[in-house]
RNA sequence: GCGCCCGUAGCUCAGUUGGAUAGAGCAACGGACUUCUAAUCCGUAGGUCACAGGUUCGAAUCCUGUCGGGCGUGCCA
């Protein structure tokens, strides 16, 4: 809808601009903005164009203003009338067949209402998750799945080309430390006095692992290795078998991948010499006190990191620049990264590396995801994962459901802190908002299942529209019609919590409308008209939690 | 010390990329079930947008400084 008006503004400016009546050097640099009203009073929709305007005519906003107004087809087609208030603003009040025929858009697009209706040119790589593989997800790397498998969503409904991915670090120290672990799990399993060296991992997953491995041919063939050979080989199957076991829990919050990039194919393919070289090459690397190092000279970060060790071994850093590299020439247009807000200091690292290997660094485009606290009975649970002691994705998964996780962790923006109340996510009433918008759609459902029952005629064959008088019927079709522009200014901001926003919004005006006023009525045609409205408000909360990845309930 | 994020009603948070009179939910108080599901709805009350300056037609939003909270600042990941 904002794009419609939009475009009616700015041939309005360009009409007056093409007449001389206002003088325009760069319509195309000006940004037009159309926004909601939050005043009815004000119209349906506002744009500030002739403030924006005003600066570069030399012109009074409200005499800009005028002129576009002159400018616009008004009383004609969608723009039944048009004002000029305040310092300049231009309040277009809408046509009532325009809203009659966003309902009719509405059933005739089905689950596409809100989709871009063309695809963009624009290749999209988003990785997200990526947990190292040493141990069960936890809840804070749910956040981060529900963030980045709502933004995959919300991007492909707004015609990006997206591709997902995890990146699994399997390679390096702490695979060695991981194996380490197993090993001496396993020796103490079978038997043998140990003593678990420091800073290893200490959590139970790795002595049921060590359980497992008993009497298995892995096991058996452990006692006879070299050292270095158990290790090794303690660390493949730990890494193989956490890494199914984050499958799987990934699988049951319902995500799942594109494809999963391990990091060890870059260490065997070459990547990531070439890449270094590739470093080298532009005059990025500097060699000393034993070690290759980034030189950030002309670039973003604030010091120079070590790429490859005085020992000989490259650093994740060197990985991480070699798989953005890797990314960028696969042909993907914007990388997006979604870390912990604990990684945040690596931002301007690996912004710098994209920016040294020729490409602008703002094809990648990180977001942070703040941590989340989990309270139970009004209290924070603590969480160290230190010592091991953390609650699992898995463990919230059963105890509050997929449903109820995904929502609650898009209920906030993702860089503010996420309190996490287990008890509010698994009440069944109001006050728990999944259980609120997903009862708006059960109700719906509800009442054509009544009227099937009753042997009423549901069919939505062009009812008169007319009839839906009601302030609250007509509120609840301007909300409907907000949901495309909701989609794509999401999609555009990369945040996926606006579309819960909107979901508890639309559920609310639907919750008002259904205690007020009956849908089945004896009147037929106001019942017919009805019907049509809250099959088209059950579409779009199925369509909205369709992007959160919730399902949508028939009955409750 | 330096860097990043945050600071909005008692609590948890929105705030349409700088717009018109700053909004919800929870908690508190008062109401509504012979109904298509009360897993719901309606009403009341609640504010120095942390603080001080600056930028302009206009600031919760942008810039500077101060205070407070979180996180970083490794040849760790």
């Amino acid at each position: 809808m904002k794009e419609v008006l939009r475009s009616l503004v700015r041939s309005a400016v360009a009409d007056a601009a093409q007449r001389n009546v206002l003088a325009i050097a760069d319509l195309d640099s000006v940004r037009l903005e159309i926004s909601r009203t939050k005043d009815p009073r004000f119209g349906d929709y506002a744009t500030n164009a002739a403030l924006a305007l005003a600066g570069a005519t030399g012109k009074k906003p409200r005499e800009v203003a005028a002129i576009i107004v002159d400018n616009l087809p008004v009383g004609q087609g969608m723009l039944e009338r048009v004002e000029i208030a305040g310092p300049g603003f231009i309040n277009f009040f809408l046509a009532g067949t325009v809203w009659q025929d966003v309902l009719r858009q509405v059933h005739q697009e089905k689950e596409t209402y809100g989709h871009a209706r063309e695809s963009r040119a624009v290749r999209v790589l988003l990785e997200f998750v990526s947990a190292n593989p040493t141990g069960p997800l936890h809840v804070g790397h749910g956040r981060g799945a529900a963030v980045g498998d709502t933004l995959a969503r919300l991007l492909r409904a707004s015609g990006y080309a997206v591709d997902t991915e995890y990146y699994v670090n399997d390679a390096g120290n702490q695979m060695k430390i991981l194996g380490n672990s197993l090993l001496h799990r396993y020796r103490e399993v079978v038997g043998e006095q140990i003593t678990f060296p420091e800073n290893h991992y200490r959590g139970d997953y790795v002595v049921e692992m060590a359980s497992e491995l008993v009497g298995t041919p892995l096991g058996r063939r452990l006692a006879s290795m070299p050292e270095t050979e158990a290790v090794e080989a303690c660390a493949q199957y730990a890494c193989d078998r956490i890494l199914s076991g984050i499958e799987d829990d990934l699988a049951a919050f319902g995500v799942t991948y594109d494809a999963y990039f391990r990091e060890r194919r870059l260490h065997e393919s070459g990547a990531l010499v070439q890449a270094l070289e590739a470093l080298r090459d532009r005059g990025k690397v500097e060699d000393k006190e034993g070690a290759m190092w980034f030189a950030m000279e002309g670039e973003a970060d604030e010091k120079d990191r070590v790429l490859v060790r005085a020992t000989g071994e490259p650093t994740y850093f060197a990985a991480d620049v070699a798989y953005h590299q890797d990314k960028l020439r696969r042909g993907y247009d914007l990388l997006i990264d979604i870390w912990g807000a604990d990684h945040h200091g690596y931002v301007p690292r690996v912004r710098a590396a994209v920016s040294a290997l020729g490409y602008s660094p703002d094809v990648l485009r990180v977001l942070l995801v703040q941590f989340v606290t989990l309270v139970r009975e009004g209290m924070k649970i603590s969480m160290s994962t230190r010592s091991g002691e953390f609650v699992t994705l898995r463990e919230v998964l059963e105890e509050v459901g997929p449903d109820a996780a995904r929502f609650f962790f898009l209920t906030k923006r993702c860089d503010s802190h996420l309190d996490f109340d287990l008890d509010l996510a698994k009440r069944q009433s109001k006050d728990n908002p999944v259980y609120y918008v997903q009862y708006a759609h059960a109700r719906v459902s509800s009442i054509f299942r009544i009227a099937a029952e009753r042997g009423i005629d549901a069919t939505m064959t062009d009812p008169d529209l007319t009839v839906l008088s009601l302030p609250e019927e007509q509120k609840l079709v301007k909300h409907l019609a907000d949901y495309p522009d909701v989609i794509v200014e999401a999609a555009d901001a990369l945040e996926p919590h606006r579309v819960t926003f909107y979901l508890m919004d639309l559920a609310e005006l639907f919750h008002g409308y259904y205690h007020d006023n009956k849908v089945l009525t004896e009147d037929s045609s106001v019942k017919k008209a009805r019907l049509y409205l809250v099959e088209a408000v059950r579409q779009v909360v199925a369509n909205g939690l369709d992007i959160l990845g919730v399902t949508a309930p028939e009955r409750m």
